[in-house]
DNA sequence: CTCGTAGTTTGACAGCCACCGTAGTACGGT
DNA sequence: ACCGTACTACGGTGGCTGTCAAACTACGAG
């Protein structure tokens, strides 16, 4: 769960704005789990997931706590690999990095997405 | 995270010493999560699920942590529904609930146990 | 520049938890 | 009954963590 910021000058000229994040082939296991077994960061990944690819900001996801909290959750979910950040003005937009996920864990995050509680309500678009 | 104990008559008839665990039905997502985030716990559960089907006693995981640790451990695993176990003479009998995961969250253990850290070594038989 | 909004940092709090050591229980063999 | 072994209960420790409030930063519109 540490790694060095990997953002290299290549990504910073395609993806300006990019928060570091780990790579995909090292992603840790429990890591991951650890972060998807909170229930409202498994709620932020099962709305992402339900958005299809779409990019979200933190203020589509009504969660019952307040925004540093859901800043905290946000950032663990990055640091543990499950999503990817970037700036956008004054949003910080966020993506399920679904197809790491599967080429690193192969078949875990369908079948934790499958699992999980349904969301209380449609994602609104931001 | 919770449950009432739910040992009925009739299964204390077919299993003597069975330990309480939560029913199939009732497993948490959270908490089946939470409980493999733990490499010591992970690292259990891989070495039961190597063992196919056979009962390991507690002192078939060479775990680098005490007796009193592995207690705790076993019980989180049996709390979750991950395990079940049962008094046999002086020993606990461990088995994982294979078919009741792959029933209440299908694809997920699987995912998991093919994610794992590879066994440091090959389990004794008890 | 000011202002509003999105988001972050910081510190505090209370509870959780992996781990340990110690003393104890449960069991079976002798 | 005693003994050895497997396991547990209990208390303690130090670190972790979800959460909050308050102050702050970053950004873009006007």
């Amino acid at each position: 769960m540490s790694y060095h910021d990997p953002v290299t000058l290549d990504h910073d000229q395609d993806c300006p704005g990019l928060l570091p994040e780990p790579p995909a082939a090292e992603l840790e296991l429990a890591c991951v789990l650890h972060a998807l077994a909170d229930p409202m960061r498994l709620r932020i990944v099962s709305e992402l997931a339900g958005a299809g690819g779409d990019e979200l900001n933190c203020l589509a996801f009504e969660l019952p706590v307040t925004k540093s909290t859901m800043t905290h959750h946000f950032r663990v979910l990055r640091e543990a690999g499950l999503i990817r950040q970037h700036r956008r003005g004054t949003s910080k937009m966020n993506t399920l990095r679904a197809d790491d996920l599967a080429a690193r864990f192969p078949g875990l995050l369908d079948a934790v997405l499958a699992a999980a509680p349904p969301c209380p309500k449609a994602v609104a678009a931001p």
